[in-house]
DNA sequence: CCTACCGATCGGTAGG
DNA sequence: CCTACCGATCGGTAGG
């Protein structure tokens, strides 16, 4: 019987490597960084505290792990729905899909979770925040980014700074409802984040579309 | 030497009320709220952890009224920048100065450090930060969208829905920034402050200038 | 109003 | 004999 949890002579019967670190992260998203004991890890685990410190050598040493984990696995999770953008006939709808689907990445409750607690710690692990956002944002606005170029040159758009572009279109489309989202207020409603995501394809559609040079003269009128 | 310190007889020596909460708050800013103890606290605010207790009932409680106290400060931050707005010569200048307005104060690293401590904390004490984005948040976005639709009125602007032009406007101007700031990344710079301002004001201008009704329709061309 | 102290619990490590 | 693991407990500190 107990046995069977043991195939191998001299393996742990518990968990290591991603499989722990994967158990790590949902005790923290449960129960938060201060709230998670090393013994509550080790417990869900199936392991000793002896053996979860044998694999990291201290609680912050796995929580830096753990964010890392988390990071490396977000990094390409944009692709998919860029491509999505590029075969779309109406490109109006095809932002606005494509700003719904951001919305739901970046407002998943777990990547809220995981944002704060990053930001809570990010004074004592300065390189980790910096990987993080490297990673897990600039990346993903990049790529967005040379979505956006490579739809203005199929049509009239004049997108002088892609990067750019990517990043005033990600912020139109989540900007409020993570602001609330993070900041633990009544979360947006659906016709909300509807409203921003056309918001933000017919601004940005407004802002690149015809002759509007980078910096429009305000047209007075009294 | 000693007696000088105290002026009435029957009073206490050290600070209260709205002096303590804010004794509590740099504190909180200097040290984390974890890493801040009653014992600290009193010790700042030159009384004991008995006379702390006896004004704060809880260290939970303590945490709540220091930031509501700092949501009551907040309130009307934004009133003297947007009546600059109204009285700007040319529009997508006085946008610009009104950007960087928004941005020194929502990026400034105290209310970072707010925000920070809010959303750590936000799911024991969903009330506070209700009212922490209601009055120090919609209501500035509110105040913004008033002074648009007043300017809206006087030059050839269409803007339908003045709330939300206010809230893209503010994103685009501190949405990125505040989001590395916020996760403890390298800040952003002063040339990529200054560019996400003008982004924002001619952005704004693109969209609500001229004809385009609200749901734009994509004009494809291949 | 304060010093002294409590019950509880943390991260980390010893011996076997 | 070794590797892998566990029960028990350490010193130090928190809120109250």
């Amino acid at each position: 019987m107990e046995s069977a949890t043991r195939r191998r002579r001299g393996r742990p019967a518990g968990l290591q490597g991603a499989d722990l670190l994967a158990t790590a992260r949902e005790a923290m998203f449960e129960l938060g960084l201060a709230g998670t004991t090393m013994a509550e890890i080790a417990r869900r685990a199936g392991i000793s505290k002896a053996s979860l410190y044998r694999e990291h050598e201290s609680k912050d040493a796995l929580f830096v792990a753990v964010v890392l984990d988390w990071t490396t696995r977000g990094r390409y999770a944009m692709r998919p729905v860029l491509d999505a953008l590029l075969d779309a006939d109406d490109l109006e709808c095809g932002l606005v899909a494509l700003a719904r689907v951001i919305q739901g990445g970046v407002l998943d409750p777990d990547v809220v979770r995981m944002r704060r607690m990053i930001a809570a710690e990010a004074d004592r692990f300065p390189e980790m925040a910096d990987r993080y956002v490297a990673e897990s944002w600039d990346r993903n606005i990049l790529a967005l980014g040379e979505t956006l170029a490579e739809v203005a040159e199929r049509r009239q758009l004049r997108i002088t700074d892609p990067a750019h572009a990517a990043r005033q279109f990600t912020w139109l489309a989540v900007g409020d409802a993570l602001n609330r989202q993070t900041l633990g207020a009544t979360s947006a409603t659906e016709p909300q984040l509807q409203a921003a995501a056309e918001g933000a394809a017919s601004m940005v559609l407004a802002r690149y579309t015809g002759a509007s040079p980078p910096h429009h003269r305000a047209t007075a009128g009294r």
